[in-house]
DNA sequence: ACCTGAACACCGTTCAAGT
DNA sequence: ACCTGAACACCGTTCAAGT
């Protein structure tokens, strides 16, 4: 019962080294991302975090294009369900907010979900679900099919464009870029300046996917 | 007229050091760009191939981004003119077209013009040609400001989709995922696995195109 | 003002060697 | 099979010092 200042438990300082697994890598690359961002989410530093070397890691991992996915389609669980009241429209358009606003708190991996297209457990349980929804709304399921691709990739876009910090300065130049606009040389922006740089970006997210919506259920698939 | 071999001009190989400006820095990185990728375009593979350190290039370029932001807007100098022929809709279609098969090029930059907005003369320019064309089809002017980000996110974001060669991975594990989906779990996709898949991107972008342009017609902006 | 060498503080990934 | 130290081959950006 006496203890001794050098057991195994207190050589290093950490509580308590997990095991190595790939639900193990996930949880801690989870709490790395809320505490740090996705630039902050690096095998190094994630190796860091579990007390060990960075080439440990590539025995559960691919590599880091696999890791963001593992992370995303983890964050994904979250955005299930929805409450079921009121129409199918209002329900596809909650369920699609819902993932955008989860997304809007990681927009780097919303990034990098437009690219890595994602293909986790809680990814195909999304797409059944606006799948269902769309057909509830009898949409023609060629149309809902390719449909829910435009949809996901609306919000995943909306929800990337929503960049944290340094790229604030871009949008700046592009409202400066429109207000300085020419009369002579751009009419159409000079005239339109309010309306194109206006408008919250919840505001833009909903008008954009009722007009998604609204294409999709009236756009006939080719042949 | 003697060649010495210590002229300066033979001291290294280069041809001829072109002098360190804004222009010649974006004109050495198209050509880095073209000759190898977004991911070798780096300050420092910039620097060397300009004959300089890296530190050099600050003087002209806020950062990495910027130098993106610079290069793409020199490559939408191509797109800019379209032929005049057929409906508004059809021009309005090929423009789009023409701006994503230039990005198919190079999807990473496309990837970055969804972060960081651009915001250069060129894509002014572009901004203005698709207000022109929504306004010749008779688009109420708030719902053409609002629908051209729609456009263009849609065009962006379908050639950052294209990646040239890792992802193939996860497109397959994307197809796989919804081949192998039960029946029981998520039957709606089980049921369109087909059309789900189907479909050359050229069709797909069309499509969603043209459901973007009806969704816009007819959808109005809020208040 | 412009340019630069050198440094700081990082990366992803691989591989041979260990257990 | 799993794990790891060490290395390879890179990054962006800053800064003091030079011209």
């Amino acid at each position: 019962m006496t203890a001794r200042p050098d057991t195994p438990r207190s050589r290093r300082e950490r509580p308590a080294k997990p095991a190595l697994t790939r639900e193990g890598i996930v949880a801690a690359a989870l709490a790395v991302l809320r505490a740090e961002g996705l630039r902050k989410l690096t095998m190094r530093r994630l190796a860091e975090e579990l007390d060990t070397g960075p080439a440990s890691l590539y025995v559960y991992v691919r590599n880091t294009a696999e890791l963001h996915a593992a992370v995303l389609d983890e964050l994904l669980g979250t955005v299930g369900t929805v409450p079921a009241a009121g129409s199918w429209r209002e329900r596809l358009e909650r369920v699609l907010t819902s993932y955008t606003e989860m997304l809007f708190a990681y927009p780097d991996l919303a990034r990098s979900a437009l690219t890595a297209r994602p293909s986790g457990p809680h990814y195909l349980d999304l797409i059944e679900t606006l799948l269902a929804l769309l057909d509830e709304g009898g949409v023609p399921p060629a149309q809902a099919a390719w449909g829910v691709d435009l949809l996901l990739q609306h919000a995943t876009a909306t929800a990337a464009e929503h960049t944290d910090e340094a790229s604030q300065e871009d949008w700046d130049a592009l409202r400066h870029a429109v207000q300085e606009a020419s009369e002579r040389t751009h009419p159409h922006i000079a005239g339109l300046a309010g309306p194109l740089l206006s408008g919250p970006p919840e505001a833009r997210l909903s008008w954009g996917l009722q007009a998604l919506i609204g294409g999709i259920e009236r756009t006939a698939v080719p042949e």
